[in-house]
DNA sequence: TGATTTTACGAAAACGATTAAGTTAAAAAT
DNA sequence: ATTTTTAACTTAATCGTTTTCGTAAAATCA
């Protein structure tokens, strides 16, 4: 590899004017500064990141820790959205990603903190985890910049699909729709979940319609089979709903299915709703009603608010972004 | 942070033998090196990844680049399976993984090349870009270990989805099903595509049926919109195919949904078979018909070698590592 | 006992950059 | 003409490791 020493012995200068001549510093000659642009190119310098990291402390290497209890890591349709627009804003900005190893499975590896240590993150977007992990919670107490995705932690920045929001509004659209009995089947217990869930009871108290037990029901995210069967179980009512509410989109497929193999039809014989507005569901029949969490918001706002607090630390407000989703109609839903 | 150095002051010992403690070498004593390590963690001692690759020249690291066209990027759903499978096989063996910038917006940005050098990758994987783009070549020209999937450069090493059999694997089951009038709307060219054609052309052939130019259809990868139009096309022939072969999965539903417009039934009234095996397929109403690609091999044969290349150069050989497929019955087609 | 080997450690250079603090010569000011 | 300022560099320390070579003491051997 070409570096400045080899720069400087061509030009005939010392290497401290060929890294302020590469880096634009005013103290050298204009002429000089071109020489050596010059032979850098062709020499084909290129940088050393490590050595310039050493120094200055900056790594312009951002962590990504990114890892659900499914393990369905990168192939989440909601997080990798997430992710890729996270991706693309700090690139914009001259940032790279790195994965947090979080293969559990490896004798003698990092904790979290320990592995962002080493690698120098400059700062660590934290999202789709166990945030009860003790390592993820040794991490957010450290002194590295954080934004979690979905979480609030004491003193930390985060970005937050708004499942308040997202939920009222979903409900309300079915309700604006005509639909009294609305069954609920949402997923396995988390931070997001519970703040669906009442928004959900919330909302239908707010509205005026009750909620009898039989209609929730539980599955965890992206599971088809639960919530197939927790639709068979809700078909199985005396006076089952006429619309069901799922825990994503994904999982919705299973609800689907266990309508369709009782001969039913959507929306003609029951209403259903997903969430997440995965691209996907655009492309079911019929397209199915569900919230759009605004996913390129979410990771370019993280992306923002992240380089934000390590480079401008003092400035920037330590707050929580709140990211509104919208319904998207379909025709799942019937009109009734 | 704590360095070496605070160690080695604690200890009333060199950073030498600090050094040579931590990396367990041979010629320290094991009451020093027990007394090391204690205080080690105790001080809450981190390694700095920087200085260590600075004076070793290995980094641990292994670079990603995966830019499609479409720019799906992370949310790609054969990419995104194949790369996690890649990332937890590399994390198993002590790697990390850093994307390389593809944002090809910002000004002064580093060239594929530049990028990997400049963050010191010990190796470089390749999947789902625009193989014949300069910087590619040139990436792949270098002196760095590469690992290219679903592509073969000279002299590279490559794993890669065997489109030919599962092409043909379709095909015969398709055959064996009793279809003799297939249509296959393929994907825009590239290397994949023109595997899987004269795949196609050629199973044909050797099966003796014919294929006539109006049941050859083209469509981007993912897109429903063309495989939408291109279906109606064919419903349209005076003589229509009794099977349709999409380019993907996700594409298959543009397929579906213009089907199910005209009112007809899969797989009663026409048959469809996609590509891919997306687990999103098995949920579809009929289960669709579709050669799944074994992307958590393709992942981690990519990373073993990948890794091999770079620890064990003189012993590795330069070969392509073909991963075979198979075929998910499903019920989109109709044994006729 | 004296010579030799082994064990356990230290000194110092090096990796490739950055940067504070000089230094020198030319230009500007007095 | 002398001093001051400015422009354009250079020197050298430093970041945190690794690693080669050297060396003193202890252990082994003759």
């Amino acid at each position: 590899m070409v570096s400045m020493k080899d720069i400087s012995a061509v030009c005939g200068v010392s290497i401290a004017t060929v890294s302020k001549a590469l880096n634009d510093h005013k103290d050298i000659g204009e002429e000089t500064k071109a020489q050596i642009r010059r032979v850098a190119k062709e020499l084909g310098y290129s940088p050393n990141a490590a050595a310039k990291s050493l120094k200055t402390n900056r790594t312009y290497n951002l962590g990504v820790l990114f890892a659900d209890e499914a393990m369905s890591g990168l192939t989440h349709d909601y997080f990798s959205y997430v992710l890729d627009s996270f991706k693309n804003t700090v690139e914009e900005n001259g940032y790279d990603i790195t994965f947090i190893n979080c293969s559990k499975k490896r004798a003698g590896r990092m904790s979290y903190l320990e592995h962002s240590r080493y690698r120098g993150f400059d700062g660590v977007v934290i999202a789709c985890v166990d945030f009860y992990d003790p390592e993820v919670e040794e991490l957010v107490r450290s002194e590295i910049p954080v934004v979690t995705i979905d979480h609030l932690f004491h003193n930390r920045c985060a970005v937050i699909s708004d499942n308040i929001k997202g939920m009222r509004d979903l409900v309300q659209f079915v309700y604006d729709m005509g639909h009294r009995k609305i069954a609920y089947i949402h997923g396995a217990d988390s931070a997001v979940t519970q703040n669906r869930l009442s928004s959900f009871y919330r909302t239908c108290e707010e509205l005026g319609i009750e909620v009898p037990a039989q209609y929730m029901g539980e599955a965890p995210y992206r599971d088809t089979r639960g919530t197939f069967e927790e639709t068979e179980k809700l078909l199985d009512l005396k006076n089952p709903p006429t619309c069901i509410l799922y825990p994503d989109d994904f999982a919705a497929l299973g609800g689907i299915n266990a309508i369709h193999a009782r001969g039913m039809k959507i929306p003609e014989d029951i209403s259903i709703a997903g969430y997440d507005g995965s691209r996907i569901a655009r492309h079911f029949e019929p397209q199915l009603t569900t919230l759009k969490q605004d996913t390129k918001q979410i990771g370019s706002q993280a992306a923002e608010k992240l380089i934000n607090l390590i480079e401008r630390p003092k400035t920037t407000l330590v707050e929580q972004i709140i990211v509104t989703g919208e319904v998207i109609p379909g025709t799942s839903v019937k009109q009734i």
